[in-house]
RNA sequence: GGGCCAGUGGUCUAGUUUGGUAUGACGUCGCGUUUACACCGCGAAGGUCGGGAGUUCAAGUCUCUCCUGGCCCA
């Protein structure tokens, strides 16, 4: 007997991830063959942002992917598998800042401190991908913020500057003029607030004491208005169609619009648009084309266009309804609540934002709308209802792509332009990558206007620009021809990623790649839902219903997680179920009572109270062990009896072997073709049931007795035919489960395969010859052992402990096959002694069963006596 | 405010494209206690498919509308 250390009753999966952790990584098992020469399929991962953790989503998100390498390498595909990081972002600024107290002034510092932030992020990251059995191969590792990478990303620029699409232009943009900065989206929040809405009239030209009355909340901007805008279903003012406003303190008259998106019960239907009120004026200023008439500065007040000039924005806005009023212009002043935009992520500002209008770098994306749209249509959509997601967003598309940012960490803008005239000055390509505001430019003078006046660009590149190439990148564009014809003109490339970046990363990156190279970057794509909190909302700190990987990972272990992300549904949102517990009452306790406790309890108080219990993962930590139990049993057999490989012959199948050869067989099958839909939850669900309840309940059960056997080749064969059909369904597993599986395949297989690895194994094949007449007298035998086990718990005996007597009777023609199953039966089920009855003799029987029944399904009576 | 997606027993989930009274798991309850596994086995209860209206002989499945949640945009 060999010790218990040898076969432990429990997976120790600690032990075992690092273990084969090493082991992988040491020999190579996920490299990459590049020499090899047929197709490839290259996976177009996500590279994460460098936050410093995954979380829980972004588990889900490249448990999945894993997936797909697994699968395809098993399928036998080339599979090219590649992880990149994505390093650029305002999260990184900010955090540099917070953490080191270092300015963005300090430039040339600031970016080192950023590069180092980002460095030790991303060895975290990196060991949470490699503990999550990630099999990437990591020589083909990328980062957004190496020269190489930019190198791409500024060459791109340069391309499309040649192609006429890269322009530079003054575009409004989020303004704090309290800070005096520009802010990016994510720094803006809304606040409710009380405002009025003020009633101004203004004279229609050419109309003697005719007046529209607009309504708004920022009277300061009367002065910036450009055009007045009414709703063409709107019976009031159908006279107004193209009619001239005067606009009061100023020598300027707008015209009145038509447009359908304004609001006819807002005010009173009339609204005026200014440079920049809201998101709204911008629209419409490039939509009519409007003038742009700025009046403010960036530091708040009105500027030289206002009569106001010098007062600040509160002040002008108190000025001017004075003036107006005077003027006998205010019809009426109401109280209104409204959405405030403001500068929310600074805590100590939280000071309206505004629109100024600053120059920016744009490509124009909008006359590819169709060429996008067809891109998607070439691409296989696994859910194919995510496809709408896209084609709704370019369908509805009406601004080109503001590509600059005004912030420091990033990939620079490798261009020049002309301060005199605005001429752009591109750069050399072979000079490539450079930051042209440490770089001079290639001219000593603006080729267009001999201005010696040349600044090099210090806005950065948006980190949808980096990420956008990512397929280019991977397949070694402009470096290597050869390779990029395999890796991305010839090669089936998938794509990855959740729907959330259908609208971003997967948007650009089908319109960039297609104008890059002339083809469509995508063979297909898989798309993952969000992963939400047990209440079906989305996660966060605030509601309680977060979880961070870290919390569960020590106590279940990656395979488990794994499991739960493959229970999870193609292109919908998941939760992440826990509840919590009263550690002395063992209750569950509702998420409102905890968070209300969670307010009064100090943390180390709270936690010795509480705990949360995460039914999922115990669940899936179940069927781990259920697989590890069920090798055990193999393997404790395997001791005694010695076999030299665990290869099967047809002859030696008994009827129980072929029933559930067959049913692995169709089984195989539907696996197969939920994996090819890349639908984790079903081939996972099959695989569950098939082998918990059919293999395990029923197969080893059925085929116990056989091991215990005189006959040594009954013996041997037995277990052969077990030990085979295991290795298939393991093999199945090692895509959802590659630890466990690993440690079983190398304890029970490795003797009998030449693979180093069971992921260097093939996707199993279905069994050959298999008689479905052979398999149909097995299904009956297994029939008849369930409903036997099921009537002896009814009776209350215990399961190991025999049954006296029990007849089964049957007509003529299933007699012969009964009687072949007859000792499978007996021993299955603990029969002292098993008649099988002819039916027509049903009548001689004269002792009384404890119970009898006819089982109509199966053709048969049974009689049981206890 | 707009677009898209989702809403199935206590909880999660299959089924919705091609309409015919619902799948599996977790949990619950009953019985069984041990040479693979009580993180087990056998069995049971529990849903009319977010609300409402409509089409149809028939709707979870089609149409409309409302509610709730998610994502993106505003």
């Amino acid at each position: 007997m060999e010790k218990e250390s040898n076969y432990p009753k429990r997976f120790k999966f600690k032990e075992v991830q690092e273990k084969w952790m090493k082991f992988w990584e040491e020999n190579k098992i996920y490299a990459f063959d590049k020499a090899r020469n047929d197709e490839i399929f290259t996976i177009d991962t996500p590279p994460p942002f460098v936050s410093g953790v995954l979380h829980i989503g972004q588990y889900l998100n490249y448990a999945w992917i894993d997936f797909v390498a697994r699968y395809h390498r098993m399928k036998g595909d080339n599979v090219y598998f590649p992880q990149g990081w994505d390093c650029h972002g305002l999260p990184v600024e900010l955090a540099v800042q917070k953490n080191y107290g270092i300015s963005k002034d300090d430039r040339e510092s600031f970016l080192e401190k950023c590069k180092e932030w980002v460095e030790n992020n991303i060895e975290n990251m990196t060991r949470q991908l490699d503990e999550l059995g990630y099999s990437t191969d990591w020589k083909y590792v990328y980062r957004t913020m190496n020269n190489d990478y930019k190198r791409k990303v500024q060459l791109s620029l340069l391309d499309f500057y040649e192609k006429g699409l890269l322009y530079r232009e003054k575009f409004p943009i989020h303004f704090c003029v309290n800070c005096e900065t520009s802010v990016a989206k994510a720094e803006v929040g809304y606040k409710e607030e009380k405002g009025k809405l003020w009633y101004i009239k203004l004279s229609i030209v050419g109309r003697e004491n005719e007046f529209v009355t607009i309504a708004t909340t920022r009277p300061e901007y009367m002065e910036a208005c450009v055009a007045v805008m009414v709703n063409p279903n709107d019976e009031r003012y159908y006279d107004l169609s193209a009619a001239e406003i005067e606009i009061p303190f100023t020598n300027r008259t707008v015209r009145v619009y038509m447009d359908n998106t304004v609001d006819m019960n807002f005010g009173t239907g009339v609204v005026y648009v200014c440079t920049y009120g809201d998101e709204m004026d911008i629209k419409w200023k490039i939509e009519y084309d409007l003038d742009e008439i700025t009046i403010f500065t960036e530091d708040g007040h009105m500027n030289k266009n206002s009569k106001y000039q010098g007062l600040n924005i509160m002040e002008a806005r108190e000025q001017i309804v004075k003036d107006l009023d005077k003027e006998g212009l205010i019809e009426k002043i109401e109280d209104y609540e409204h959405n405030l935009i403001i500068h929310s992520e600074r805590p100590s500002c939280r000071k309206p934002i505004e629109y100024l209008p600053v120059y920016q770098w744009f490509i124009n994306v909008k006359d590819f709308r169709d060429e996008i749209i067809e891109s998607g249509e070439l691409m296989k959509w696994y859910p194919e209802k995510q496809k709408q997601r896209l084609i709704d967003w370019a369908e509805g598309l009406d601004w080109n792509w503001v590509i600059s940012r005004q912030r420091v960490f990033g990939t620079s803008i490798p261009f020049w332009y002309c301060k005199d005239c605005d001429e752009i000055i591109p750069p050399i390509r072979e000079d490539l990558p450079l930051d042209p505001v440490k770089v001079l430019p290639p001219v000593k003078e603006c080729p267009k206007c001999k201005s010696k006046n040349i600044i090099g660009e210090k806005d950065i590149c948006d980190c949808w620009v980096d990420s956008s190439i990512t397929p280019l990148e991977i397949s070694n564009w402009k470096e290597d021809d050869d390779f990029f014809k395999r890796a991305y003109m010839d090669a089936k490339v998938h794509r990855p990623q959740g729907y959330e970046i259908i609208r971003t990363w997967l948007f650009y990156t089908l319109f960039r790649c297609k104008v890059l190279t002339g083809k469509a970057p995508f063979y297909e794509a898989m798309i993952n839902g969000m992963v939400a909190g047990p209440d079906g909302r989305h996660m966060s700190k605030s509601l309680g219903n977060y979880i961070a990987p870290e919390e569960v990972m020590p106590e279940f272990g990656t395979d488990a997680i794994r499991y739960w992300t493959a229970m999870g549904s193609l292109g919908d949102d998941y939760p992440f179920e826990f509840t919590w517990i009263d550690l002395q009452t063992k209750q569950p306790m509702s998420n409102e009572f905890i968070l209300a406790e969670r307010q009064k309890l100090l943390e180390s108080k709270f936690n010795k109270k509480y705990r949360r219990r995460f039914e999922q993962l115990i669940g899936a930590s179940r069927f781990l062990t259920k697989i590890w139990n069920a090798y055990r049993f193999l393997y404790l057999n395997l001791n005694k009896i010695k076999i030299t490989d665990i290869e099967i012959n047809t002859k030696d199948l008994s009827a129980i072997d072929t029933y559930f050869f067959s049913e692995f067989n169709k089984n195989l099958d539907l696996i197969t073709n939920y994996f090819d839909g890349y639908n984790w939850h079903g081939a996972t669900m099959i695989l569950r049931t098939f082998f918990w309840n059919e293999i395990c309940d029923n197969y080893i059960e059925a085929i116990k007795h056989k091991f215990y056997s005189e006959d040594k080749q009954t013996r041997e064969i037995s277990l052969k035919n077990a030990l085979n059909l295991f290795y298939r369904l393991l093999n199945i597993s090692s895509v959802i489960m590659p630890f466990i599986s690993e440690e079983i395949y190398s304890i029970l297989f490795k003797k009998y395969t030449n693979l180093k690895s069971i992921h260097s194994e093939n996707w199993p094949k279905p069994y050959e010859n298999i008689s479905e007449e052979l398999a149909g007298r097995g299904k009956l035998g297994i029939e008849i052992m369930k409903f036997l086990r099921m009537k002896k718990s009814k009776l209350q005996i215990p399961l190991n402990q025999e049954i006296s007597k029990v007849f089964i009777l049957t007509e003529e023609n299933q007699m012969r096959a009964l009687k072949n199953l007859k000792e499978d039966i007996k021993n299955t089920i603990r029969i002292d002694e098993l008649k099988i009855i002819d039916k027509s003799l049903e009548n001689s029987i004269k002792e009384k069963p404890d119970l009898k029944q006819e089982v109509k399904e199966l053709n048969i009576s049974v009689y049981i006596f206890k």
